[in-house]
DNA sequence: GGCGGTTTTCAACAAGCGTTGAAACACAGT
DNA sequence: ACTGTGTTTCAACGCTTGTTGAAAACCGCC
């Protein structure tokens, strides 16, 4: 089926498996047993469960990073010399995350919704999305701090949180909104929800951090 | 130290514990030892150890829900006959979470973290949320709608998914927002965020289901 | 076609898990 | 003082867990 070596099996499978069940709900016998291989071999690639778990987490990262940044530079050249708009910054924090969902491989699927359990654990959450994703934050509040040059800091950072929220909930995909609207919203809609949240989030910035009336 | 009984005790122990480290990763050992009480003990009170997880987690759900609920019918009341803004159901919505912040018992605070938790899995999420929320959160949705007359319900359940989405990462309390500020802002300051929170998600739900630019 | 290094499996370990039945305790009513 | 009932502890069970060291299989290279 897969051509892929025995040593992205099992990445594959603990990415599958520990984004749906979490770090202790999950088994390395599960993992090995889904990626068609020995309990051993985990433990051969990756030494302790704790660093197959690190090595999931941060294979994508980077790839992600680059592709939000890539997206949000865009748009920068384009608005020159006046900065993009809220909306623009928006859209590039959020468009590139839509676009890992075309291609068929589900394992960017798998990936937001590990970083969604890991976003919202008080265990895990602070040091390692800190780690890895806090350089790429900076980069959108800064530029999101140009586009609304009244915003105190404070406001900026709690309407962030408000948009990481909504997003991290999205990443979910706990299919509570399929079950809640009767089956009018779907959680695996990506898009939807991007539409919707662009001018959600960029209105509720706007509001915070602008002046008036 | 506590009066309560030993039974209490052990839903609290829980309570904290699973809200920190999720399901799998608590033992029944460690909640017996953190409420100072033998193992065998939940099992005699509560049987298997996931109906002491649902006992945990529906214990707090119906005062949460009541007090929610008369937050609405008052605001509800004092804006007859026409209906109460966005604005006053949200703060509706949010604000009597809040007041369970300002008592000392950090019971309520492990509680929301443990919803956050749930919320957010995709394994827990739908069922547990759905069974003791979902009847609560139509109330509001119906009252959003009768202040947004023009939204269609897709929008009206998206513009929720978002502020649920902030609304489940202030609960997780994962102080990310720490790190990530600098110390400006607190996730253990649950006013800051709501005051923040709520223009923020009217505003969104205004852009979005309101009519015209 | 045997050799060396990497990859994979096998078999087993000690430790910790949830769960249970029976024993000990507390304590009210008579 | 005794009995009965609800609590709590004790001791142990069968099972699964993560981890490990040695054996086996694979594979390019001389």
């Amino acid at each position: 089926m897969t051509a892929t070596s025995k040593r992205d099996r099992i990445l594959d499978s603990a990415e599958a498996l520990f984004a749906e069940r979490g770090y202790d709900g999950v088994t390395l016998r599960q993992i090995a047993s889904q990626a068609g291989v020995d309990v051993a071999l985990a433990n051969y690639h990756f030494g302790k469960k704790i660093a197959l778990f690190n090595a999931v987490f941060e294979r994508r990262a980077a790839l992600l990073n680059e592709s939000r940044l890539d997206a949000l530079r865009r748009v920068q050249e384009s608005a020159a010399p006046a900065g993009p708009t809220v909306e623009q910054i928006i859209e590039a924090f959020l468009r590139p995350l839509e676009l890992t969902q075309e291609n068929a491989d589900p394992g960017w699927r798998h990936y937001l919704a590990l970083i969604a359990y890991v976003n919202n654990s008080t265990y895990w959450g602070k040091r390692m999305m800190s780690k890895l994703f806090d350089d790429l934050v900076h980069e959108f509040i800064d530029a999101l701090r140009q586009a609304l040059p009244q915003a105190s800091d404070r406001d900026l950072y709690w309407c962030y949180h408000n948009l990481s929220g909504a997003l991290t909930l999205t990443f979910a995909q706990t299919e509570r909104i399929d079950t809640l609207s009767n089956g009018q919203c779907r959680s695996s809609d990506f898009q939807a929800a991007y539409d919707h949240m662009i001018p959600f989030v960029a209105a509720g910035f706007r509001r915070v951090c602008e002046p008036g009336e």
